[in-house]
DNA sequence: CTCAGCGTTCAAAGCGCTTTGGAGGTTTTA
DNA sequence: TAAAACCTCCAAAGCGCTTTGAACGCTGAG
């Protein structure tokens, strides 16, 4: 059933049931009511090509997501997507993947905004130096951000507070006595992870500490990878007494060199890891159960899909600009330093 | 620039510029060269809608995904994702994701297959009683699926060999003298849980053993389940000695029941899981070391896409019927039976 | 020399929807 | 009472592509 059969069907034109359909004022209640029953009983449903092609809205919001060998987000993004995929459904928005390896991530951005293949796009993981931003911006293409974007000035952005997050962890450990901290970070290159450094950093500088106890790395962060740093931390002379992880999966790699080791914790070693909730990976089910700084990565996704929804109905760019705070969450992983041996 | 603006720059007819840049034959390989070449110098791009509604093919596939609050399959989900987006990008195929909770779900496929928004879909995890493949099948719309359909006549699907892998691991736990052994499977309605059942049964039965000593319980696949199921059991007076985890996700929750109660494993617990090769959750970053029944999500969803848009071009339902082989893998949370106390 | 047959190209008709510019009919205003 | 102002509704023109049916020029057979 198209729309042509049934306005044939009702004796009245295209153009009136089109009208009636779409809630468009230029139709009386009485005929709109009798256009929706009909459109109800027959279980019309227009055409999304077809609408796509008139309107030149596709009616579709573009999440570009990283198809490489090891992505590294990976738990973090389905969850992140669930919360994108709950507000557009409710809209009745369609989702698009397209896969990109960050090589030719530019290139695929670039067609998804030429192609009208979605009117909107999601941009993750803002980097310090973002290509895909000064694309977007260039082409004029609506986009919004999660993350913070490297200059905020004009464009829509939701991100959670990774400066406060770990400046308050940070302090945290050094009251309890640390002194040699570690942080495994994510890539430099990000700008979640700049900002976590600087809430570092800043935490040390605020207790009137020398900013070299504070062993920072930078590396995508796997188990793996995480294992292999906090192993050879651990083993040093001076081996930190807490590390700070950027993740949960990092937050894996380190409980693991310290059971090798033989280092337990919380008595030797503390751990505090940041948390985005995903629900298949849980800290309270680790042992000991981890201390966290926790914010819902599912909560942002949906957050930001309202952004892009918005965006699209013609909510000017840079109209919403939301830092979310960071809980704290204290659990069996931390404790105080242990005594100077 | 569209097509009608391309054939006048060149001076031929829309049909004719049309069949040359979609390799019909019946254009000259010189004008062929000629076309191709403006194209790419004017950059080109068919308009994917109007294709779209010309041909009603929507050139893209559908993926529901479960988008309810704790989804499950949330870490196996993005890898599987990786490997569908992976080929089918290779064909210019987009990929549609619809979320869904488990009410509607079948709705969302009523409404994808009807759309015409997608050209084929991919169905994950396939139930006993599937109305899902019922209602696809009535409609005559096309898919593939991924795991075991109830009833595979006439159904393309590809599987690992669930019931060889339980199997294989429930033998190696009883050549190492295990005897109380527990199983920690998915949701009953789930086929693969019954293959895996099956498995874990047959390996008892073939060793003379009872039935009765495999102690086998169906859940949701979480840590946290998992956690509560093994804690409870290892409490138990006959407490099992070897525990078969359906996911790294439960073995998860069973080390941490495990440590809770100063359980050491191996030695006093032996553990295997299955692990569908998550690379941000890897079998070997658990201390100890898992031992696994090993597949590749990722291949599965590479070959599942395969499938999907070979389905589209025409290949008869039924024609693909994979089962692949599971490998076991013995890393460190396995070893003899402890002495009888 | 004519005509069938072939290889190329084209004009035009959709695909199913939205939207512009009116056209009728009814009500209000002067 | 006539004109202006509405309220409803409609015919038709796209949106940018594919595809059918036909036309054109050329070659080789009769």
């Amino acid at each position: 059933m198209n729309l042509k059969e049934l306005a044939a069907e009702l004796h009245l034109s295209q153009t009136t049931v089109s009208r009636a359909l779409n809630g468009y004022p230029e139709v009386s209640e009485k005929t709109r009511e009798i256009v929706l029953a009909a459109a109800q009983r027959f279980g019309y449903r227009p055409s999304p090509a077809a609408r796509r092609l008139a309107t030149g809205r596709a009616h579709a919001l573009g999440v570009v997501f990283n198809a490489e060998r090891n992505a590294l987000m990976d738990p973090l993004f389905v969850e992140y997507l669930a919360g994108v995929a709950e507000t557009s459904a409710k809209q009745g928005f369609d989702i698009l993947i397209s896969p990109s390896t960050p090589r030719d991530e530019i290139v695929t951005f670039g067609r998804l905004a030429r192609d009208g293949t979605v009117d909107v796009v999601i941009l993750t993981g803002p980097k310090v130096a973002d290509e895909r931003i000064a694309l977007l911006s260039e082409l004029k293409f609506p986009f919004v951000v999660h993350g913070r974007p490297p200059d905020p000035v004009g464009i829509s952005f939701i991100d959670i507070d990774n400066f406060g997050a770990f400046q308050q962890a940070t302090s945290f450990l050094i009251q309890l006595g640390h002194r040699r901290v570690m942080l495994i970070n994510g890539e430099e290159h990000f700008t979640f992870a700049q900002d976590r450094s600087r809430g570092a950093a800043v935490a040390f500088a605020a207790a009137g500490l020398p900013s070299d106890m504070l062993d920072e790395h930078f590396m995508p962060m796997t188990a793996e990878n995480a294992y292999r740093c906090a192993r050879q931390a651990l083993e040093s002379d001076a081996r930190p007494t807490a590390i700070l992880c950027g993740s949960i999966l990092v937050a894996l790699g380190v409980l693991r060199a310290a059971a090798e080791l033989g280092l337990e914790v919380p008595r030797d070693l503390s751990i505090v890891a940041h948390d985005d909730e995903m629900p298949a990976f849980p800290a309270d089910q680790f042992h000991p159960q981890l201390t966290t700084t926790r914010s819902s990565i599912r909560a942002a996704g949906t957050r930001v899909a309202e952004m892009a929804l918005a965006r699209v109905a013609g909510q000017k760019p840079g109209a919403v600009a939301e830092v979310w705070p960071v809980q704290l969450i204290v659990r069996g992983s931390t404790a105080a330093a242990p005594e100077k041996g």
